[in-house]
DNA sequence: ATCAGTAAATTGGTCTGACAACTTTAAGCT
DNA sequence: AGCTTAAAGTTGTCAGACCAATTTACTGAT
């Protein structure tokens, strides 16, 4: 119920990620609560990663929720198989999005999507690698399937990837060999054809995923 | 550092899901902590749903833990269409789950999924309805696939959809007609077909969406 | 002896007050 | 003006008390 409250009172306000939420003390006032309970919902915030406190500082906004807000929390374990356990829960979203970007995406999205592609392709053949820009065409193809949630799920998804393979040395040439079957999957999305673009994001995401396995021997 | 501290206490004593872990004046004691610090740690794992809190009862551990888990949050904001919108995410992960299942489905696996699904058979020719036990036979071929992302997922996306429409009044039929294609589903996953376990599992849902899409006309 | 009802003990939930550790800000001094 | 230092502000932790819900144990009637 004090869940609730605070939930409803950052969606009111206008608080932005980065911004500085009211002293314990001032919350703790406004919504007529006690100090531990308050500090107990910021923990649970906390552990969501909507929230960071800042010793002395104060707690600061990570992410803009409301009462509406869905919590996935996953629990995995670090040892060996769990990137690749990540790896086909995201193989599962990713091949969705495409199909669905295939079926819905507008000529505004084919144009953006198209743009991000000639960039990343152009990087690529100058530094022999291209992990921003692959990124960024990825986001374009979660953006113009029509549902949000995937590209929230999908970005949050990598985010964590990284981080757990950024303690060890990634090779450069990591999932290059995928690099063509990117334009691939882009003109199947211009064709409207779902399957194919089904099949493309299975054929890069079977490279990433041998990469890593090689990668965690 | 205290949540360390705890982690490590599950981690060493033998606890298993489903147990009840000491009384918070106990733990306190043991770990010689402060109530209120201890409690946030707790609420932190409430958080990420590892552990469950009863009043008057005690809190239940509901995963295995150890310093070596880790647990990242997805959060996701659900706007107004949020029950189609998740329903695509859903279709997404359930179908690779189905497939996974085919491929990676052990006998004795098999066998639990059989028995789930006669039950679910058996209740629903009597009562016309069959929600928890239709819940249970996908919980099983969730197990079956072999990672358990899958099922934390699925499972804590079913609660919110639960919640979502446990307002509005569900008609007793609601998706009544994917009934006979359960059966299907579980020969394709037996039959070790992944294809076929998509393409079913895909009949499903479609009944499904079709049928929150007349209620929420 | 069995069962029901009731009281006591146990447990999580909340409030209050206090102090420590740290950060930020502001004042003061050279 | 620049540096030092003090003060104010903030989160982190501890302690004790009480409330609410559940569980357990006991007591008494049948």
């Amino acid at each position: 119920m004090v869940m609730r409250a605070v939930a409803e009172y950052i969606g009111r306000s206008d608080l932005q990620p980065g911004d500085c939420l009211p002293a314990e003390r001032v919350l703790m006032a406004e919504l007529s609560v006690g100090r531990s309970t308050l500090r107990e919902v910021i923990r649970h915030w906390q552990a969501l990663g909507v929230v960071e406190s800042r010793r002395g500082s104060g707690t600061y906004l990570l992410r803009r929720i409301s009462p509406e807000t869905m919590h996935l929390p996953l629990v995995v374990n670090t040892g060996g198989n769990g990137l690749l356990q990540m790896m086909e829960v995201r193989r599962g979203l990713e091949v969705e999005a495409s199909a669905l970007a295939a079926i819905r995406a507008s000529a505004a999205d084919l144009e953006l999507i198209e743009s991000k592609l000639l960039t990343m392709e152009a990087v690529f053949r100058e530094n022999g690698c291209a992990g921003p820009e692959d990124l960024e065409f990825h986001l374009s193809i979660y953006d113009a399937c029509g549902n949000p949630l995937f590209g929230q799920l999908l970005s949050q998804m990598r985010e964590s990837v990284q981080t757990l393979f950024a303690m060890s040395r990634v090779r450069t040439d990591f999932a290059s060999r995928s690099f063509p079957f990117h334009r691939e999957l882009f003109e199947a999305i211009a064709a409207k054809d779902p399957d194919a673009a089904r099949a493309k994001t299975l054929s890069i995401l079977a490279i990433v995923e041998e990469d890593i396995k090689d990668m965690i021997t």
